[in-house]
DNA sequence: CCCCAGGCAGTTA
DNA sequence: TAACTGCCTGGG
């Protein structure tokens, strides 16, 4: 994990990091406020910031960022302190399944991200598809999120906080089509407001966060799993989504298998980098059309 | 028209 | 605790 971040002004380059593919990265259904733009671009909000990524072979360019928001925000966002190459090599081991996932998954990152904003977006995923997910968490962000500026044309805002959701409507989040999720996510919103679930689920076991979360309206196992991997760094997590399970099955049991039964696979082969193994099998899964 | 989508909650047996 | 079923909504 070699590689040297340079300071402008206007722009960060980070040399020699291999392990950075924007495709993999923003297009694997972690996160859902990254776009690549008109102008070719892959630019996203987080932390009410708006930053742009580009990649070529030799380099890894953030543009609208300064050294600061760099060096707090994003190179812990962007998991740079993680040595993929170390994941990827233990992963491999007495695995040649995961090894053409890896294969395919060259570059692929797990984010980091803001632990409120991935409760609801993970709670709007439940019985949903991608673009309309995204659809729904940018129409609540132009209603309710704080406004930042204008970039590249465009108006942006950033997600909107506990306090400002647990006010909303069931009817006015409803209008954002989420549908009979507005009750959960209002619920949510009153429940992590009053501080009965906070930042500390950082410092607890996975497993103990686990059952924390799925005490949310609209969190359960699947959902919780995708916050603790997303965005509290429990990389032990294994989300077991329709996709993955018929993955797992195509590619490990040859034969229907129970979700019960996957995830207890999948902790025992994977221990601590489960989380990366999900994403690696996810991606390479969806790219061979498995389960379809 | 019906079916399904990166599940959850509520109800049964 | 396992197995069902309904659910907002929009696209195929």
């Amino acid at each position: 994990m070699k590689y040297n971040i340079i300071y402008k002004p206007e722009k960060i380059t980070v040399k020699g990091l291999k392990q950075f593919n924007p495709v993999h990265i923003f297009e694997c259904g972690q996160c859902f406020r990254w776009n690549k733009e008109d102008n070719g671009i892959y630019t996203g909000i987080a932390h009410k910031k708006v930053i742009s990524v580009i990649k070529s072979e030799e380099n890894t360019i953030f543009e609208n960022v300064d050294k600061n928001d760099f060096d707090t925000i994003w190179f812990n966002y962007f998991d740079l302190r993680r040595d993929y190459q170390e994941i990827q090599d233990d992963l491999r081991k007495n695995d040649k399944v995961m090894c053409q996932a890896i294969d395919f998954g060259e570059g692929i990152r797990i984010l980091n991200q803001e632990l409120w904003e991935t409760i609801v977006s993970f709670i709007i995923s439940a019985n949903n598809n991608i673009p309309r997910i995204k659809k729904s968490i940018e129409m609540i962000c132009e209603r309710y999120g704080d406004y930042i500026g204008t970039y590249n044309g465009k108006k942006r805002y950033g997600f909107p906080d506990p306090h400002i959701i647990k006010q909303l409507s069931e009817a006015d989040l409803k209008a954002c089509n989420v549908g009979y999720r507005a009750s959960y996510i209002i619920g949510a919103a009153s429940y992590f407001d009053n501080g009965r679930l906070t930042q500390k689920l950082n410092h607890v076991s996975a497993e103990e966060s686990q059952k924390k979360l799925i005490a949310l309206p609209g969190v359960g196992p699947k959902v919780a799993h995708c916050i603790n991997v997303f965005s509290l760094e429990k990389r032990e997590a294994f989300p077991v989504d329709v996709w993955i399970k018929r993955i797992m099955e195509h590619l490990y049991f040859n034969t229907p298998t129970s979700t019960k039964k996957i995830q207890e696979f999948a902790d025992n082969k994977f221990g601590l980098w489960a989380g990366y193994a999900q994403q690696y099998l996810f991606y390479y899964g969806r790219e061979m059309n498995i389960g379809k």
